[in-house]
DNA sequence: AGTCAAACCTGGGCGC
DNA sequence: TGCGCCCAGGTTTGAC
């Protein structure tokens, strides 16, 4: 499920209900979604802590705790993090409820199983498996246009890979890298080096703006995606290429395309992107 | 350095 | 109704 858009909005919609809340009590269903410690030792650590903040880096989301303990959750493809009413039935996939101090939940609910919990000192979150190796943020002042040049010209790889490349940008995933690259006239194949400067501005303002974008419509929801409230995102509605082959493109009307990069689907239409 | 496939899972959609 | 396939917002690992 979540990109930087959908954690980004996950982060936005718990800040709201978390932070001064302690979490009283644990549950864990399905006890492999805990990375570290044990799970026995996880659920000692965390009851009694409060929360203190809630925050992002990629697609991880870093919640805060009392007694500098941090909390880091990453999502997959599936999972939700959903802030919840006691009364409300289990869904056979909640792997794991944190009961709060004010008599809601934070429910995890993840369909096929791959979301993942750290609970780690907050000082050494960066011994989260990806998370110390994590890329620039794409919509911080840090990715700026001569670093992205510089770091294209770099690269032998294929556009489409080198974005969804972590360890380069943190954040972007299938559907975002897809739409930046048809928004900036760019085929998914295309070496990263092979780009003109103004081709390289383009992309880099593509990448930006779908991202702005997607948290403006509070993520993409074409299957799973809640956010940490329970409510679905609209992006979907502004999709220009993913998910969308055998119809035809909404600039130049050339039927969009899939092709297969890297193990993953890349969407794009052959009339306008180069 | 880059490329690929497989693994981790459940479920939806399609053709037959 | 059912079977077999392919597909799915991600990451990791190991082979070439």
């Amino acid at each position: 499920m979540p990109e930087l858009p959908e954690v980004e909005t996950v982060k936005r919609t718990l800040k709201e209900k978390l932070p001064g809340l302690t979490i009283c009590g644990v549950n864990i269903y399905l006890p492999k979604i805990i990375q570290t410690p044990s799970p026995e030792e996880f659920c000692h650590l965390v009851v009694d802590k409060r929360i203190l903040d809630v925050g992002r880096r990629g697609k991880y989301l870093l919640i805060s705790l009392s007694r500098g303990l941090m909390l880091v959750v990453h999502l997959r493809m599936t999972g939700r993090l959903v802030y919840t009413a006691t009364d409300e039935p289990r869904s056979k996939h909640t792997h794991l409820i944190f009961h709060l101090n004010n008599g809601h939940q934070l429910r995890f609910t993840d369909m096929r199983q791959f979301g993942r919990f750290w609970l780690v000192p907050a000082k050494e979150f960066k011994t989260v498996s990806g998370l110390k190796d994590l890329g620039v943020e794409p919509l911080s002042g840090e990715f700026t246009i001569d670093f992205f040049k510089k770091e294209l010209k770099k690269r032998r790889t294929r556009l489409k890979t080198l974005l969804l490349d972590q360890t380069f940008i943190s954040g972007l995933g299938n559907i975002y890298v897809d739409e930046a690259l048809h928004r900036a006239g760019l085929h998914p194949s295309r070496q990263a080096n092979t780009l003109t400067p103004g081709e390289v501005e383009a992309l880099f303002q593509t990448i930006r703006e779908v991202l702005e974008e997607g948290i403006a419509s509070r993520g993409t929801s074409v299957r799973d995606y809640v956010d940490g409230t329970g409510q679905a995102g609209t992006f979907q509605e502004k999709l220009r290429v993913y998910g969308k082959s055998g119809r035809p493109c909404m600039r130049c009307g050339k039927t969009i395309e899939r092709l297969r990069l890297g193990g993953r689907s890349a969407y794009f239409c052959p009339g306008c992107q180069k």
